[in-house]
DNA sequence: AACAGAAATGAGAAGCTTACGCATTGGCGT
DNA sequence: ACGCCAATGCGTAAGCTTCTCATTTCTGTT
């Protein structure tokens, strides 16, 4: 159940909390900003603020069940902590994202950060390009 | 002279655009955000306003003068394009940015790219962590 | 060298995302 | 079941960036 996951995350288990968790679950697939997870809970009737959204995603990063990404365009996406680390590649026509990880990347990145003294403790890389979806360029938004 | 530079890319030559421009080119070993070139315009008596400031700083981009990058915190900083590429690495602690470049990373991105049929228009990688210099956790903000 | 048209600027205000303050509500251990 | 303390909701505020529009400044041309 999900309520262990919050509660492991030494998080009190409440009902926004639930609901965030499980649309970010059903969503998984995509990257939510927190706009679009304060509408789904509208549309579910849920009485629950933006402000709410907004401190339980921070919550959520703090615990590492998720994480936060600073894609270009200001909002800030979040997607659900699956345990393998990844990076990302977004069509900047159509907004797609996806996932990948490259075992030679991070080692070189491991390495370049010891060459330059830094012991690091998180990276970001983002591939911006365009995708080959034949209806790519119309989706809007 | 620097009305080359900036006609060269298709702006008209106006006296903002040349006081910004001077800045970026002597403080091009940092990278600057906005608020930072108004703050040195102000020093040197330059009537110019803050919206100016973010516009031309948004053409340098546009023209490939300058880039953004966003690194963690909410602001955009600008450093001038030096025609070679690089990424950053970032001191989590006192705010201190490296560059560096490695072929084997950009080569992997290109094969990442293709597999994923992405033509690749830009990339952004960024590396965060702690840095060794002695005095680090002092320097406030 | 002066002119006209177009583009750029300055100042303030608006927009957008995100964080905060405080009274109220709601989990959780006893 | 009870009460404490954290969590929530709402409104508000803060920070960064962009917009609006009247005024000023370039640029190519007489």
């Amino acid at each position: 159940m999900d309520q262990q996951t919050i509660r492991k995350a030494g998080l009190k288990v409440t009902l926004p909390r639930m609901k965030i968790l499980e649309i970010l679950e059903e969503n998984s697939q995509r990257h939510m900003t927190a706009e679009e997870v304060y509408k789904e809970l509208l549309l579910r009737d849920e009485e629950i603020g933006l402000a709410t959204v907004y401190r339980v995603l921070t919550q959520f990063e703090a615990a590492g069940l998720a994480e936060r990404h600073h894609f270009e365009g200001g909002q800030a996406v979040f997607e659900l902590n699956r345990g393998e680390h990844h990076d990302h590649i977004v069509c900047i026509t159509c907004g797609k994202v996806e996932e990948f990880m490259d075992e030679t990347i991070e080692k070189c990145q491991a390495k370049i950060a010891r060459r330059h003294g830094f012991r690091i403790a998180d990276h970001s890389l983002i591939l911006y390009g365009e995708c080959d979806n034949p209806e790519c360029p119309n989706r809007p938004k």
